[in-house]
DNA sequence: ATTCAACCTGCGGTTTACCACAGGTTGAGT
DNA sequence: ACTCAACCTGTGGTAAACCGCAGGTTGAAT
């Protein structure tokens, strides 16, 4: 329905065209089997894999398309994350389509493209961007760590796994309570199922 | 951008016109302070206000306009719920637009409707509607207790709020576990955001 | 070669979640 | 008066999550 909803939108741009649809991740690889894209529009919320998965996958498997994010949310933690994974854009579902179309056009181009009207790109320039990304960004291991919680595993069965100790597990949810500033198991499922973290939402 | 999308979408029915928008439940409520709807179509995950408090409170104050409630996910346990708490409608988000229209007429001529290809249908015609209540539909109280867990709140917290034991709350936490067939409490929180009760989601 | 960050781990110990057993209240319906 | 469902609560115990302390590895950059 939302898919349909941004197609009718983007429909009123003439310089856009819509060359295909997906329903979910696997879909999408399976489409750009078939036709090519300059752009790509990744919900963050997809049924059977996750975002950060198919973003992964597309990458590696298609490198040519440019990927802009879709998201409920705007966490700086998780916006740098899917950057780091290869996007290009990331864009909260509460802009106008204006916001996105704009989007669509700078990320073709080449560039790149958040929504610069948040305080991220302020915290960007201030703080060395090293600094930052220490501080608020999940690594890469802390990210599986939490998309393996949000899908009902507990620590013992995540350790499993990834092949590493139980302890590990908590040291690395230690961190991310520290970096996201979050404090209960509930506050980090939650965060993490908005962000798209998350079996088969 | 979703509900610009599906208004632009609407607006390709003649014999519906729109005639206001709200970014959340409280903006909701003051909208219909000036206009009067037939129908509302109500999104489960919205911010400030969660949808099962939205609901209420708009049966409260305005209870004229028939609603239908808007969803990514598709619970027998939730749906029941929404529908003991008034709303006359659900629709998953994964149905075509075409459904939506068909939902809204029949909501607008005093009938009832969920999607009907799914299988509450067959169930409700099936079991005893009692039996089906007890066995899977939360009562308001455990939808009470799932929505302050989902909002980070421990056992503990969650029974100073609601002016019960501890112990009264694990009581209830288990009923969902049953009536849902969750087993872990991240699974529970998953549950819960993806169905509407989280914070500011 | 050294530094540094990210990763990994073990040993306690505390807190929280959960569960089985056993029971009390209250209000609506027969 | 009785039933029944939903609600409430205590005791005592297990498992899971979490935390401080203390330390090891590895790969990339200076």
């Amino acid at each position: 329905m939302f898919r349909q909803g941004i197609i009718s939108l983007l429909k009123f741009d003439p310089g856009l065209s819509v060359i295909g649809e997906a329903a979910n991740g696997s879909e999408l690889l399976k489409t750009l089997n078939s036709r090519q894209a300059d752009v790509v529009l990744l919900d963050i919320q997809m049924p059977v894999m996750t975002g950060t998965q198919t973003l992964e996958v597309l990458r590696q498997r298609f490198p040519d398309p440019r990927v802009i994010m879709v998201s409920m949310e705007f966490n700086p933690s998780i916006v740098a994350m899917y950057f780091e994974k290869g996007a290009h854009g990331f864009i909260p579902k509460g802009c106008d389509v204006e916001v996105l179309v704009e989007a669509i056009y700078k990320v073709k181009e080449n560039g790149n493209c958040y929504d610069l009207s948040t305080e991220l790109a302020a915290r960007l320039n201030k703080h060395s961007l090293e600094n930052f990304e220490n501080t608020y960004v999940l690594s890469s291991r802390e990210v599986e760590v939490l998309r393996l919680a949000c899908q009902g595993n507990s620590n013992k069965q995540i350790g499993h796994m990834l092949r590493i100790a139980e302890r590990t597990v908590e040291f690395h949810k230690t961190n991310i309570y520290l970096k996201t500033g979050l404090k209960s198991l509930s506050d980090l499922i939650a965060y993490g199922i908005k962000n798209g973290l998350g079996s088969c939402n």
